[in-house]
RNA sequence: GGGCGGUUAGCUCAGCUGGUUAGAGCGCCUGCCUUACAAGCAGGAGGUCGCAGGUUCGAGUCCUGCACUGCCCA
């Protein structure tokens, strides 16, 4: 990699060739480690993309922080094992390629399931990589060579086992039940799958004659088309007002059916008229009543919610037609009470977003209570720790109210379940396909239709992508995984899953011992754990706080955003408004303020090259920063700030608390290394000791470029090649050594001195404008200072004139915040010597201003220390705090009141 | 209905366990193409931290209530 970067900051290319180089090189492939590793292991899967997907600013934000985390740990030595893959994406990859079938004018039916599958699998080879596609060009530093599919042989095997398994422990039962059911996909859906949305609706008071007398029982509901699958009325025993009409009868309008009125607590004196029709094949609720008071069940729609027979003259009909016909005919007979507004909570499919109906069916469900205990109780230990803690609780409700899953699913794409039934009668449940029945002995028998929820096998991949039921020693080194990171939507999908099912799996699993400890996690108990930690990250919304929608049109693409910002400015721009628990308004000036930056650092980095060529040192192949020697003020203080700031981001990473490692590096870099180092050094790489000076630009430089590596992956590792000029000690910058901060190198003397070096250079480039000044002209200063002061701005005099245009500098041997012209710290007077009239109005204006902040505060600290509690009750350095910077206010008072008199303001 | 957040500069956001003078980016104003960078440099303006109480020596930070706003669950 030769030295001559381009003029400017190209981002597209370099990010294109370093990701394939990655890639090619495999670099972050890990071999399954023998017996006798020792070194900390952290292993993080991704949580599986939709392979129908792609990639979205969720998935951008949260990769962002996997890679971050990942690459940063990897820097320090971990074994660190990141695994890709995509999940099958059920409901989603069907619809994809019906679609697509749909156009060549064929139909998933009439094709039959064995070629639609086949057909299914061709669409996925074409296009089911496409979001890892994305992912490669992000540069996500994961083991492209373990990269998995939810529906792989070995992993289906897994699966198998798996519902065998449960199944044996009486952790799966059929039966039929309401769920939740979605008429265009024609399949179950779970409770997580539906999303509630509030729309004004009407509830329809409808009117049902009691058979026998001269009264009518008013019921209310939203859903007057499933009165025609009414088996009672019921009322609540409490209720006085139907005490007269226990025992009765209605008669169902419509349908002319005789149905009893029963007494059961689904009747909610409170609520409406307190009477209410009992529906028990179209509601959960009447469901459980209907079981209660032991009633049928009138399914009176199909699979495509169109009514069905059992509808009467009304079959055939669309579910919303038939509800206005039902509205008529009620209207027409002069059964319909009233309607009235009312706000509906509208259940729709996930995926598609047809309204779904509660239906009565029969399905697979997982008996989840036995599941969710050990869930909660690893949480609640402190077995895996959800970062921020408010997620916790979120887990902790919800898995405490968990209903049984419904895992069943009335697709052809998918898991297929390893039930076959006998026509005898028997359910045989079984890891292959059994030749005959185990009871009857007879055969052919039909295997189960229906495919498993897709979330069944992608909540079993923190120990199937290691090849479980095997046992493996990729198991004992990389389970239980370090961390998991994931979207708060997502919580209840992989979190809760994977969560049960590894402890429920992985109980009695032990890590390898020595790994464990090496890894940080010697204290924790339970190796069964699918993951030690989780970090949730939030919501990426548009630059208007907007959640960002299809049908709202204010998606952003991140390829776009890539595009033309490049990827490391995207992610910077990710990770720097990524403070825990908060949501992200992505705002696009911000990432073109992060490419500013990326310009920035190619910049420095060409001033970088441009010296070493011509100083010809030669750059130093072991270049780091241990190599860095400090002789000047300038060096110990980049020095001190270099180690400290490394010493913030380490702990920033450890808390992931990007936004402050983020907002660290882009301080350091730009506005220490940039605006003041190299400035300051530009001098010396001129002078005799340019060698030196070059040598430790370039050390600090390689040093920087590996702080902020995690973060912007491209560009550190395109300068640390070229700063390797083609002979790096490694392949890679994501290879070398993460900076630690060394406490011995925070240098409290270079950073106060470099302070006050710096307040005097900015009061004279502030007199200067005021003065109206030119830029280019040269000019003098006079300073009052103490002895100290005055021997260190001796020093540094050359500092002073370079970065402030000054060619003269004296001491003065009397103060010299009177005159015009000057500025005034507690620490020293500076005054420019220029002939030209200052603008006393302007002058005076500010001077009145600054006393009068002053004396604001001056009162403020000195009610403070003459407040006695304070005195006593704060801690000592508080106060001392106080004491010092009321005498500095007392000295700028002074000042600035000597001044205004002088100047007869 | 239950629960959880948010409200800080014109805009988008930081401000961790309460402690000196509340920060950043963008935008705005002034002056500079100063040989790394105009995607830049130098300087500047701009905030009674949603409102009202309370705790405390001390509150943007903790507590209570209110207002507005967003999300999750039923």
């Amino acid at each position: 990699m030769p030295h001559d970067l381009s003029k400017a900051y190209e981002p597209g290319e370099i990010e294109k060739r370093w990701a394939e180089y990655w890639i090619r090189e495999k670099l972050f492939s890990v071999p399954t480690p023998p017996p006798g590793e020792t070194r900390p292991v952290f292993t993080l899967l991704l949580p599986p993309p939709n392979v129908t997907g792609r990639l979205h600013m969720g998935h951008m934000l949260n990769q962002t922080q996997m890679d971050i985390i990942v690459r940063w740990h990897r820097m320090r030595g971990f074994l660190t094992l990141w695994l890709p893959g995509t999940d099958h994406a059920g409901i989603a990859t069907q619809m994809m390629v019906e679609r697509q079938l749909a156009k060549e004018g064929k139909k998933r039916r009439d094709m039959g399931r064995e070629k639609f599958v086949e057909r299914v699998w061709e669409w996925k080879r074409e296009y089911g990589g496409a979001i890892l596609d994305q992912m490669k060009r992000l540069g996500a530093s994961v083991d492209w060579d373990r990269e998995y599919f939810t529906m792989d042989e070995n992993l289906s095997r897994a699966v198998r086992e798996v519902f065998v398994r449960l199944y044996e422990e009486g952790l799966i039962y059929r039966g039929k039940y309401i769920v939740n059911w979605c008429p265009r996909c024609a399949t179950a859906i779970s409770d997580l799958e539906v999303k509630h949305e509030d729309v004004q609706g009407k509830l329809y008071e409808v009117r049902y004659p009691v058979v026998g007398m001269d009264e009518f029982i008013t019921v209310a509901t939203t859903r007057p088309e499933t009165m025609l699958g009414d088996v009672a009325v019921a009322v609540n025993q409490k209720d006085e007002r139907y005490r007269h009409l226990h025992g009765k009868k209605v008669l169902l309008p419509l349908m002319q059916r005789e149905i009893p009125i029963v007494v059961d607590e689904l009747a909610n004196p409170e609520f409406g008229t307190g009477a209410v029709k009992v529906t028990p094949a179209h509601d959960p609720n009447d469901f459980l009543a209907g079981m209660r008071q032991n009633l049928p069940q009138i399914d009176v729609m199909d699979e495509h919610a169109s009514m069905n027979q059992n509808a009467g003259p009304y079959a055939g009909l669309d579910r919303f037609e038939a509800r206005k016909r039902v509205l008529d005919d009620l209207r027409a007979q002069n059964l319909l009470a009233g309607e009235k507004d009312y706000t509906i909570s509208l259940g729709k499919c996930d995926r598609c977003g047809t309204i779904a109906e509660p239906r009565l069916s029969m399905q697979w469900f997982i008996s989840i209570k036995p599941l969710a205990e050990r869930a909660i109780e690893v949480v609640e230990n402190g077995e895996i720790t959800i970062v921020p803690d408010n997620y916790r609780q979120i887990y902790l409700n919800w898995m405490r109210n968990i209903h049984d899953w419904c895992i069943s699913r009335q697709l052809w794409w998918g898991h297929q379940i390893p039930a076959w039934y006998c026509e005898c009668g028997e359910i045989m449940v079984a890891r292959e396909a059994p030749e005959k029945c185990t009871k009857c002995g007879k055969s052919p028998l039909r295997q189960e239709l229906d495919v498993l929820d897709t979330w069944f096998s992608s909540g079993l991949l923190p120990f199937t992508s290691l090849g479980w039921p095997e046992k493996t020693r990729d198991e004992e080194v990389f389970y239980p995984n370090a961390l998991m990171i994931t979207g708060f939507d997502i919580i209840f999908f992989w979190l809760a899953r994977m969560i049960m099912f590894g402890c429920h799996f992985m109980q009695g699993h032990g890590q390898d011992a020595a790994i464990r400890q090496a890894s940080g996690f010697g204290q924790r108990k339970d190796d069964s754990v699918p993951f030690r930690n989780v970090y949730i990250h939030a919501l990426v919304r548009d630059a208007d706080r907007q959640k960002m929608s299809k049908t709202k049109g204010n998606v952003i693409d991140p390829m776009d955003i890539i595009e033309r910002f490049g990827t490391d400015a995207t992610r910077f721009t990710l990770a720097a408004m990524a403070a825990p628990g908060t949501d992200i308004a992505f705002n696009e000036s911000r990432t073109e303020g992060y490419r500013a930056f990326a310009n920035k650092i190619w910049n420095a980095a060409r001033f970088m090259f441009m010296n070493a060529d011509r100083i010809q040192t030669g750059l130093r192949p072991d270049a780091e920063i241990a190599a860095f020697k400090a002789v000047t003020l300038e060096d110990r203080w980049i020095l001190s700030r270099f180690n400290r700031v490394t010493k913030d981001i380490n702990e920033a990473f450890q808390d992931f608390r990007f936004h402050e490692a983020a907002n660290r590096i882009y301080d350091f870099f730009w506005g220490d290394f940039c605006d003041w180092y190299i400035e300051l050094i530009k001098s010396r790489l001129a002078g005799e000791e340019a060698q030196l000076a070059c040598a430790n630009l370039v050390a600090l430089f390689e040093a920087s470029l590996r702080l902020l590596h995690p973060v912007m992956p491209f560009i550190s590792e395109e300068i640390w090649q070229a700063v390797y000029d083609g002979r790096a000690p490694l392949k890679s910058i994501a290879l070398a050594e993460y900076p630690q901060g060394h406490e011995s190198q925070i240098d409290l003397a270079a950073e106060t001195d470099m302070a006050i070096l710096q307040d005097l250079i900015v009061s004279v480039r502030n007199l200067r404008a005021e003065l109206k000044i030119e830029q280019k002209q040269r000019i003098a200063v006079e300073i009052y200072a103490d002895a100290a002061i005055r021997k260190l701005m001796e020093e540094n005099r050359g500092a002073v004139e370079k970065l402030a245009s000054v060619d003269t500098l004296r001491f003065a041997p009397e103060p010299l915040a009177k005159l015009p012209g000057s500025r005034s710290t507690a620490r020293f007077d500076v005054h420019v010597v220029y002939e030209q009239k200052v603008d006393l109005a302007v002058e005076c204006e500010r001077l009145k201003k600054d006393l009068e902040k002053i004396e604001k505060e001056m009162s403020g600290a000195r009610q403070q220390l003459g407040n006695e509690s304070f005195v006593a009750k704060a801690p000592a350095e508080v106060v001392e705090g106080r004491r010092k910077r009321l005498a500095e206010l007392e000295v700028l008072q002074q000042k600035a009141k000597n001044k205004l008199v002088e100047l007869k303001c």
